[in-house]
DNA sequence: GAAAAATGTCAAGTATGCTTTCCATAATTT
DNA sequence: AAATTATGGAAAGCATACTTGACATTTTTC
């Protein structure tokens, strides 16, 4: 799964620290997604939808078989 | 987080064997989702969306603070 | 170019998602 | 009502999401 968060928040011109403080995680978590190295629970991605003010298929992009 | 899972799968009539046999994961899993006793991970609520042919937030209501 | 700010990333720990196995209860069929 | 099928749910184990803490590297600012 790909996700445009790193896009999305420097539109918005934000530090990854801002981000996570928004989202209530920690940096480390902001940072692990921006680079793949996890997925968000669900609950997280809805957070972050709506922080960015879009839904989730707008910002995690699925692709077949890919974990 | 609620979910209209059992809904879905009862308006298609199918079981929740069968349904976990078509996103391949176990039965206790979907019996799990339906009773609430966690959410799925994002790429299983892709799957799930992909198969009922809805979007993630047609299926799953996400709630302010609910775990 | 030195200092400061932002990001990358690892390690260890806790929490949650999902599996298999197992058994109990409910619903359906005959 | 007896047998079969469907669902509920617990326990133990593994995988992944997320945390804090620490340190290295990159980027920005002065």
């Amino acid at each position: 799964m790909k996700n445009r968060l790193e896009e999305l928040r420097k539109e918005r011109g934000i530090k990854q620290e801002t981000l996570a403080a928004e989202l209530e995680v920690s940096r480390q978590t902001i940072g692990s997604l921006e680079n793949g190295r996890y997925n968000p629970s669900i609950l997280l991605a809805f957070k972050i939808a709506k922080y960015f003010g879009m839904s989730i298929e707008e910002i995690f992009i699925y692709e077949e078989d890919t974990k």
